[in-house]
DNA sequence: ATGAAAGCGCTAACAT
DNA sequence: ATGTTAGCGCTTTCAT
């Protein structure tokens, strides 16, 4: 039925073992029986069986990938970069949704070790006991992409979330305010709570701003919430009149419950942005937003587990991207 | 080093094949050996070894996923899709991007077909040769999902492209319109082309309004091309006074060049998009759209690859789901 | 209910 | 440069 290595070494009249060679691309093979053993793959149309490799070789060739969503556009081209970077490299991914819960993420995990991936590229906001457990009995190389991990050394790609968050309320207090609100997800990520939050109040801090915890809103990633979280915002006495926004999601949440009570944008109101992508010039005003480089975040996690696949050296576990303020509408100049 | 097996069967004393058929759940077990041997399975932390699973039964249960780009909204609520109900019937997907390229897309199910999925689930405007060539080799099931294919039956999941083209341009022309574009993605795509395409014509007609080809401008699913062909389209000496896009990405493009040009939607350009992502509701005015159940299309698509996968009945090879026309602000009342 | 044994299709020593 | 052979870790008849 299936044409097999075995068929196209009987053909050819050579060893299996020749076959494999020419497949592989092995230089110890004769140009002329190469070209034979060529010549029947291709009369037979033989595939290589690469589950049977796999076995044999004790390596897939395929990587694991878990992220929260995929429908959220934050880690979509999260994973346009890791799929380009794992093609260059002759990977193939498989893609896991985790929603973030802990007992999934590690049954996921699981999973994937039992396919035999050769490597594992990992999202989450909080890297639970059950998930670290998993991790800790996993022999392959695994690597976070934009997500921390202080209680151990795991391989990462981040970009300095402290200081961009600095920046940003930096960049607003610049522009006078006093009332500046921060509209974050889950404060259990320790990405939100540990360096963009302390970012935001030390900012405040070094303006002598009262930090008032009644501006920070802790939601869902959503535009949505985004929009809820406005309007209990607006509802306080003194209302804020400068946001900072988790993500694209929310800071357009903001943005629209603005409009939508007929505040302007950034007149009456400013909002920066935290992760620019394509949203944030598909809406009027344009966003204002720190630049998280997500598809290179993706690119260079799949790229450092090629290194540990590979088994090269690495000079640093924990790669730190550039990110920028990228100045558009809702901040005024 | 690894655990496998045949170490489960020495330390519980019984075989291979016991050991295989409890961790199968075969019910030829006894209960007490059962429960033997789940013990050393739990004590030595033994897992299956998936890849010399797939080997030996020639089922991996892992399924490829050919779509042209995750890092678009469509493509990644379709794919959310797919994998909610592949992990449902305890599948994985292996995700590949195609670009639309069609050597890249034969060459994708080629390295699927190598590494052995028990069926694909592919998308992609247009059936190049290179791909059906593809197809017509492999043995296992392949769905369209949101692909049309005139000259096979291949199955697939769609909805009905022709008569939403019409109800959303009727809608248009109800509106006393008589200059309606056609901003839409490649017309080499069969559906753009066969289907949305004609629906256009067909309402103008039925209406006895003129077809001007000037009015029918081909664009890429992006943004920026909606904007740009707004432009073009303004700069026409009839300009459009409605819009009929094909995606919501070219929607938000033309709205928000409306927007920048100062023409007030709906009250100057009323506009309907094609599609229905969240992002519709994440811009003001938010976007009266023709409804496509994308989650559902990926999640039928993948619920009928696994019956063909178990080879169960299938009545019918081409689903179509329904869709709607989403009323919200860029069109008046 | 359980075991023995033959593959699944390939790679990787090792030998020549 | 090429062939021989022993696995890789499991499923699946076929016996018993």
């Amino acid at each position: 039925m299936t044409v097999t290595i075995y068929d196209v070494a009987r053909e050819a009249n050579v060893s299996m073992a020749t076959v494999s060679r020419v497949v592989n691309g092995n230089q110890n093979v004769k140009p002329a029986t190469r070209q034979k053993v060529l010549a029947v793959i291709e009369r037979l149309d033989y595939r290589p069986n690469a589950v049977a490799r796999g076995l044999a070789s004790k390596k897939t060739k395929t990587v694991g990938v878990i992220i929260p969503d995929i429908s959220n556009v934050f880690y979509a081209e999260l994973v346009r970069g890791i799929e380009d970077i794992a093609t260059m490299y002759r990977y193939n991914i498989i893609l896991t949704n985790s929603d973030q819960q802990p007992m999934k993420e590690a049954q996921l995990l699981s999973t994937l070790l039992s396919k035999q991936v050769d490597g594992v590229v990992l999202m989450s906001d909080q890297l639970s006991e059950e998930l670290r457990e998993e991790m800790k009995r996993s022999s392959i190389p695994i690597v976070l992409a934009g997500t921390l991990d202080q209680t151990s050394d795991t391989p990462s790609v981040n970009i300095e979330y402290h200081e961009a968050a600095v920046e940003a309320v930096e960049r607003l207090i610049r522009n006078g305010h006093t009332r500046i609100a921060y509209v974050t997800g889950s404060l259990k990520s320790s990405i939100n709570r540990l360096h963009k939050l302390t970012g935001y109040e030390k900012a405040l801090d070094a303006a002598n701003i009262e930090i008032d915890s009644d501006l920070v809103v802790e939601v869902n990633n959503t535009y949505e919430e985004g929009i809820r979280a406005f309007e209990q915002l607006q509802s306080l006495k003194q209302p804020p009149t400068a946001y900072f926004a988790g993500n694209d999601e929310i800071a357009i949440g903001i943005l629209q419950g603005a409009k939508d009570a007929d505040l302007d944008v950034p007149g009456d109101i400013e909002i920066i942005s935290f992760e620019d992508s394509k949203l944030t010039r598909m809406v009027r005003p344009q966003l204002t937003s720190i630049a998280m480089p997500l598809y290179d975040i993706g690119a260079v996690s799949m790229r450092l587990l090629t290194k540990f696949m590979n088994n090269e050296k690495v000079e640093d576990n924990s790669v730190i991207l550039p990110y920028r303020l990228e100045e558009r509408q809702s901040v005024k100049q």
